[in-house]
DNA sequence: CATTATGTTCTGGA
DNA sequence: TTCCAGAACATAAT
């Protein structure tokens, strides 16, 4: 998805229009997205419209965010986490038919009209706005459940501290990367169980800050090394959201200026050294670093 | 046609 | 048994 700062910027959105709303209709085409957590079972085919049941008629009280998880406090105790994965995007718009909330990834660009195809999920509000939730590979989930299940559904995921809300306690740090003995400190830095929130442009804007280098066994990093990490980690998500996060967003001038620094940007001179950016897999996900300032031993 | 894509989870092998 | 790399999920853009 969206990593922290972009799901955090729609939160920030999000949070002016919804909470005092109530939902006045649900609509989903596609019932994979959907599931129930600690209400009764439904079949599959009822799933849905006992969504809908459920979600009709309650206000929004609250829109929060842990990681890269939304999630909308509503009246009657229920909680709706909405995570959008990779490539999710919400858009709300108001009873006028102008655009009031854009947040997520990529299709539909602006200017396409929606509800679009790939458009599932569409709440429709007491006062005639609309919520449309578009993913065109259908991974993104919507959970609902009583508020009391909020923190056992996110501790299945394992999501450690949030990245933004919470600083990162280096101690801590340290004890995990010690249970990886031979993965490469990107990978691990992908586990929402170290930071929740990092994803793969912040982890590699991260290493870039710290001048570590991606394949780097986690275990292996020396204790000034960890601390630059636990520091630079809020400091970068930090500026991403003031930045107005995102390669999507954005101008080309804050490109150039702003973050990401290294993500995306192979061949391209290191903004520190001026050495080209390189390229490599790491995890099965596209990693980019300066070799000069992120040499590989230490 | 091949490659790539801001995420997570499962599988299978070491 | 633990840990990790790769595949799978589903589709569009380049």
């Amino acid at each position: 998805m969206p990593e922290l700062p972009e799901v955090e910027l729609l939160r920030r959105q999000l949070e002016r229009i919804l909470p005092g709303r109530v939902i006045a209709d649900f609509e989903c085409r596609k019932p994979k997205l959907c599931r129930l957590r600690g209400i009764e079972a439904a079949g599959p085919g009822e799933l849905v419209s006992r969504m809908r049941d459920l979600l009709v008629g309650r206000r929004v009280e609250s829109v929060d965010r842990r990681g890269k998880f939304l999630l909308w406090g509503l009246t009657g105790g229920l909680v709706l986490a909405v995570h959008l994965k990779l490539a999710g995007q919400i858009v709300v718009v108001g009873p006028d038919g102008r655009e009031l909330a854009r947040g997520g990834h990529w299709a539909p660009r602006p200017g396409v009209p929606l509800p679009h195809r790939a458009t599932h999920i569409t709440f429709r509000l007491d006062d005639g706005s609309v919520v449309y939730l578009t993913d065109i590979r259908q991974f993104a989930r919507l959970t609902l459940m009583p508020a009391g299940e909020v923190g056992p559904f996110l501790r299945e995921f394992g999501l450690g501290p949030d990245g933004l809300r919470e600083p990162v306690d280096a101690e801590r740090l340290e004890q995990v990367f010690r249970r990886r003995p031979k993965a490469p400190i990107k990978a691990v830095l992908l586990d929402q169980a170290v930071v929740a929130g990092l994803g793969n442009i912040y982890a590699d804007e991260v290493l870039f800050a710290t001048g570590i280098h991606p394949l780097r066994p986690a275990a292996g990093l020396t204790r000034p090394e960890v601390e630059a990490l636990a520091a630079a980690i809020p400091e970068i998500l930090s500026r991403a959201v003031a930045e107005g996060a995102g390669p999507v967003v954005g101008d080309r001038a804050a490109r150039d200026n702003g973050l990401p620094e290294v993500h995306g940007r192979e061949g391209e001179p290191c903004r520190r050294c001026g050495t080209p950016i390189r390229r490599l897999r790491v995890g099965g996900r596209s990693t980019y670093f300066c070799p000069t300032c992120q040499p590989l031993s230490p």
